[in-house]
DNA sequence: AGGTTAACTATTTTT
DNA sequence: TAGTTAACCT
């Protein structure tokens, strides 16, 4: 029998073997889906004699990339490589790279991200004399989006009779974006829609280019996203799709859950399989699951289950209040690690970001180490946003939005004020910043002209001399040049030198980017170009764009580090843990206020979530909330969720407060029969010089207490307690001493 | 110009 | 409670 169908169930084969003609996997959850998907591709090679070129394979996270990307070279080696297997976005701005100037975008094209989005929608608001109290920025940039992933231009909205704000406000963020020659995030589907309507050769190269498509997680695909796979997919009809409906939970982003529904639909001649044996958890956790999600409507009926053994029941703790939750949770890690698990096999998930707080304080009292997943990203750092602006400024000077961004930063006397009437010439004279500065008649006095003088000799210094540089000794030469470093430098606070450690970590990234990624990227392309044929220019333009679009930056050593996981449940998924807490389990906080109000979709897809979250368990999970908790700083009451009433009370063992305990909770014996067969836990013991470790206590000077929660080389990460949260610190900073 | 204080509001966020 | 933003003062 063929090595890549071995160990497969019945369905699996067919998934991998039904290598031609339409294809819709229901795969639930832990059903092997990427194995599946990974093991078609590697066959689709193999065994098919399928060109690695002709192959493409779409994920929604950068991260799902990766690792299938890993997998499928694993399997088939080194051709492995020359698939193309990226996200929507990647592969879009890959496809634009090439042929966006066909659509009258510059092909050095930038991407906005969602805060960029938000500053240049609050110019647009000023301009308009819109009253961001009636109506905020974020409404206007969720309706743009909206419109966006329908495909929908602001002559399209207004044949709607849309809001007649939205509609102006739209039209003339659309048209400052193109005067920079930025794209959002949503642009990049949309403008490759466009790009393939308007050119339909375009859309034949990449039609002939991908013959076998697969798409993961198609059930969060957008419209735009869906238009893009049926232009891609009409010629050939190699199209595999996999997902599952019950976990869609990103329609409030615009994901349709119909796409998926009416695939069948579509392709009439599609072949369906279901997956519904779970390689993850106990049966009673499927249980649970089953149960919750039973109670939408319209859905496929699935039922999963597991030979992986029964399980124990799922413990339900009420607690008095959010501090009793937070500290059972710790109580009960702290118990179970002591020998059965590690810290890195618990997980906690809630709702919504501001409840990792409580949790965090009571772990922080315990010792437990922790990661916590989401919150500020890297690249939103003011740091990193700065200096990406410069480079963006330095490979276009028209890009104004990068302009005001850094023109005064570090200051150079150039004040809101004089920007502002730089700005007004600039646009009655249709010019960029940049190019008005030049201007006689712009009005600036004079002595703040020099100022601005000054700053467009710097750059356009900087411009001339970049093609004598790599990237990152260039970005060394912009952060001196511009006196960026100088300034965090004379700050002296150790905020500002973790700064400038954060932008020493872009620099090595910028590095690793020239030397490595950019040739498997351009090899993935099939592209003639070679990394080192490329102007400093054409690279820096390449990178920044890439970097937009990775939003998580933790490597895979601190993945592996031994510490527990808090997260939100949306970033859960498709993750799991041998033990999950599912936190706040209260109506209010999960299913949310609107959501519970508004019944209908908005509490099914609440209630999709709640399937994610469950299915994340492997061997034991706990669901927890508490009977009152502060909330916006007030004291507020909260009854159980709905959901918990949803599962069956045999599945259920009910602790803590107004219920009453059938048995005390598991033994520890029961905790090790029940673990997942022996892992290999990979805890990273790192070597470092410095004398710190995870777990010691540390006093600093102007923090306070905390504990240090994480070491790489010279660099101690310590949990403070609220406000200052996790901060990386030189372990020799002088500032800090051990407390015994 | 730039820093400080008072007032306001409150999901989730793969890219 | 806390993060953000607008108004206010130096």
């Amino acid at each position: 029998m063929n090595q890549l169908l071995h160990n497969m169930n019945p369905q699996q084969k067919e998934a991998i073997l039904t290598t031609e003609g339409p294809l819709l996997v229901m795969a639930g959850a832990g059903s092997g889906k990427t194995r599946v998907l990974t093991h078609r591709i590697a066959y689709l090679m193999s065994e098919k004699q399928v060109s690695p070129y002709n192959i493409l394979a779409i994920t929604f996270t950068n991260k799902a990339a990766r690792e299938m990307k890993e997998r499928v070279e694993k399997l088939i080696g080194e051709r492995g490589k020359d698939v193309w297997i990226s996200t929507f976005h990647s592969m879009c701005v890959r496809i634009l790279r090439r042929d966006i100037d066909l659509i009258g975008y510059d092909l050095n094209f930038g991407i906005l991200d969602d805060a960029d989005q938000l500053s240049v929608i609050k110019t647009v608001m000023e301009d308009l004399n819109l009253d961001p109290k009636r109506q905020s920025p974020k409404y206007f940039l969720s309706q743009i989006s909206n419109a966006k992933n329908e495909l929908k231009s602001p002559r399209d909205l207004s044949k709607e009779f849309e809001n007649e704000d939205v509609i102006r406000v739209y039209e003339r963020y659309q048209q400052i974006l193109f005067k920079n020659n930025r794209v959002d995030f949503d642009d990049l589907l949309v403008l490759t829609v466009h790009l393939f309507e308007k050119h339909p050769e375009v859309l034949t190269f990449y039609q002939n280019k991908f013959q076998y498509i697969h798409i993961d997680e198609y059930q969060d695909t957008n419209n735009a996203q869906y238009q893009i796979v049926s232009l891609l997919a009409q010629k050939f009809r190699n199209i595999c799709v996999v997902g599952d409906s019950d976990q869609s939970i990103y329609s409030w982003r615009g994901a349709n859950i119909e796409n998926i529904l009416s695939f069948e639909h579509d392709y009439p001649d599609a072949k369906v399989v279901l997956l519904e044996q779970n390689y993850r958890s106990k049966q009673m956790i499927l249980n649970a699951a089953n149960d919750v999600i039973q109670n939408n409507s319209g859905r496929l009926d699935k039922r999963l289950w597991s030979d992986r053994g029964e399980g124990n029941q799922i413990e339900y703790y009420r607690a008095l209040d959010g501090d009793v939750e937070a500290t059972y949770i710790a109580d009960k890690i702290s118990y179970m690690r002591r020998d059965s698990y590690d810290y890195h096999d618990f997980a906690i998930l809630y709702r919504t970001n501001s409840q990792s707080r409580a949790i965090e304080q009571a772990f922080l009292r315990q010792n437990i180490p922790y990661r916590l997943i989401g919150g500020q990203s890297y690249f939103k750092r003011k740091e990193i946003k700065d200096l990406m602006a410069y480079l963006r400024l330095i490979c276009n000077p028209d890009d104004d939005l990068s302009f005001k961004r850094i023109v005064n930063e570090p200051k150079r006397g150039i004040g809101a004020a004089s920007i502002e009437k730089l700005t007004q010439f600039a646009n009655e004279a249709e010019l960029s910043l940049m190019a008005s500065i030049d201007e006689v008649d712009n009005g600036i006095a004079r002595a703040t002209l020099n100022k601005f003088i000054d700053f467009k000799q710097m750059i356009y210094m900087l411009r001339s001399q970049i093609e004598a540089y790599s990237i990152a000794e260039f970005i060394d030469l912009v952060l001196r040049q511009t006196g960026y470093l100088e300034m965090l430098e004379n700050e002296n606070t150790i905020e500002a030198d973790s700064r400038i450690d954060n932008l020493g970590e872009f620099q090595s990234m910028a590095t690793q980017f020239e030397e490595v990624d950019l040739n498997e990227i351009l090899a993935e392309e099939e592209s003639e170009e070679r990394a080192d044929e490329l102007s400093t220019m054409t690279k820096l333009v390449i990178l920044l764009n890439d970097l937009m679009l990775q939003t998580d930056t933790e490597t895979e050593e601190e993945a592996n580090e031994s510490k527990v996981t808090l997260m939100t449940i949306h970033a859960a998924k498709g993750l799991e843990f041998p033990v999950v807490f599912i936190c706040g389990f209260e109506d209010g906080i999960f299913p949310l206020h609107s959501a519970l109000e508004q019944g209908g979709d908005e509490l099914e897809e609440e209630r999709r979530l709640a399937y994610v979250a469950i299915t994340r368990a492997e061997d034991i999970l706990f669901i927890t909330n508490a009977q009152s908790r502060y909330q916006y700083g007030r004291r507020s009451a909260n009854r159980e969720s709905m959901f918990i009433h949803e599962i069956s009370d045999k599945y259920l063992n009910k602790t803590g407060i107004e219920t009453r305990s059938k048995r005390p909770s598991f033994t520890l014996q029961e905790a090790l029969d029940n673990r997942s067969p022996k892992k290999t836990i990979q805890t990273i013991t790192l070597t470092t010089d410095s004398s710190w470790k995870s777990g010691d206590k540390v006093l600093h000077d102007s923090f306070g207490e905390g504990v240090v929660v994480g070491v790489k080389g010279e660099i101690v990460s310590i949990a403070f307690s609220s406000p200052h949260g996790i901060k990386k610190l030189m372990g020799s900073h002088p500032a800090l001493k051990k407390r015994g």
